[in-house]
DNA sequence: TGAATTTTTGTATATGCGTACAAAAAAAGA
DNA sequence: TCTTTTTTTGTACGCATATACAAAAATTCA
């Protein structure tokens, strides 16, 4: 069904894959737009310039199209993470890209944190979406880790994991209230709280292998912008 | 109507503020238990041990519970800090009281999570909920005010408040997906992260002072106990 | 007790939703 | 061109919900 399996070995009818794919960019659109409450099959297809009873023709469900749009969500945020992964050199340059990863300026808004929250909320009564979040915090704790790894230990790094990933969530969730927040801040922000858990972390070690040394390290003056500092912190 | 102008001067007829707050208590449990979108009409007054018409004449609409739910919500937590406040004497033992009314160990668990999120996503379309939780978020900061405001300038107060307040949501949002997490260990997070941003100030004011006296004011060692720690950090 | 009022019940109505499906239209193939 | 398959349409059904309301029950008062 669906598929062209005789002469022209062709691959399978691309007007399938192709209604699909604006079925889901019009879910997305309206999804942005009027929350997941909001996203109703009727607006789906009026958004795709469809019929309103071609979603079950294409989809076995309405959820299965949320399913697809969260899924695409996700793998776009990880692509752009992915390249903004390839400049950075330093560690704190890696950092500082996994964190600008997490809020790409043009979706930093309330309307879409409000869509990113009612999946949220819609991820606890259905195991597929929990997966799905599953595996995005996983990701931003390896990423984390890539950078972490080698100068924590395995309890600090989990504790400092938690706090940064906590602290996306809750700033999205401000966004998502109305808080007159930018990405830039946003990022300046969970930057500065990394700068300090670190350098705690950091005089706890000098201070740990010979004490007085502290101020040696600390010479190079301190700001809280991300990408003013390019040294590793240890 | 409800109320008795005849001999007894009594008070309006009580059986009307004691069904409605039983229901608010019902909503509240039902909300609790199954969501905002879980929360019926039906369910609601069943779990009231009443009919399921008697909501529409003790409330003007089922917005309306939902509203005094989260009203009598706020009050209650509000309550729980000012008595956790009083018994704060050193400004630790104050942000600690303040951080750890923010998680109460016996409401601090995924459904209880759950429903605080819907009514964010809930806050967005309605301004009467906005208006609630921009009152909670207003005590947040000027609890904290009263920690900081002496120690720290008007815009570096404003990024810690910011700080902690982004943190609690996201530690919330954490627990709303499952995340294994204890009341106890989110406030030590938290504690640890307002812990670090101070240091961070107290190294840049003591060396915008004189430089090299930093290792004396740190010689106390440090824990990340919320506890453990109770003079005052500048 | 008996009448008046308050309170509760149960149901009826309207609305909005997701989904299935038969019929129509379009496209492809011979 | 005619037939077969694919794609789209529009509608209809079932389900769940919030709300309104008339009737019944309980309570109050004289």
């Amino acid at each position: 069904m669906a598929r062209t399996l005789t002469v022209t070995r062709a691959a399978p009818t691309r007007i399938e894959d192709l209604r699909r794919s604006e079925l889901i960019a019009a879910a997305h659109r309206v999804f942005m737009q009027h929350g997941l409450g909001g996203m109703t099959t009727k607006r789906i297809c009026e958004a795709a310039g469809m019929s309103p009873g071609i979603l079950s023709y294409y989809f076995g469900g309405k959820e299965d199209v949320l399913f697809a749009v969260v899924r695409m969500n996700n793998r776009v945020l990880m692509e752009q993470g992915i390249i903004g992964l390839r400049n950075a050199v330093t560690r704190w340059d890696r950092l500082s890209a996994i964190i600008a990863g997490n809020f790409p300026a043009d979706l930093f808004m309330p309307n879409v944190a409000i869509a990113w929250l009612s999946v949220c909320d819609a991820s606890v009564s259905k195991a597929r979406f929990a997966r799905l979040q599953r595996v995005f915090y996983h990701r931003l704790r390896s990423n984390l880790a890539s950078v972490f790894s080698k100068v924590l230990p395995p309890d600090r790094f989990a504790q400092v994991a938690l706090v940064i990933g906590s602290m996306i969530d809750g700033l999205w969730l401000r966004r998502a209230t109305g808080e007159d927040l930018s990405a830039n801040t946003a990022v300046t922000h969970v930057m500065m709280v990394a700068t300090a858990l670190l350098s705690a972390d950091e005089r706890q070690l000098l201070q740990a292998l010979h004490a007085g040394q502290l101020v040696g390290t600390d010479q190079k003056g301190r700001t809280d912008q991300p990408g003013a500092r390019s040294g590793k912190p240890a």
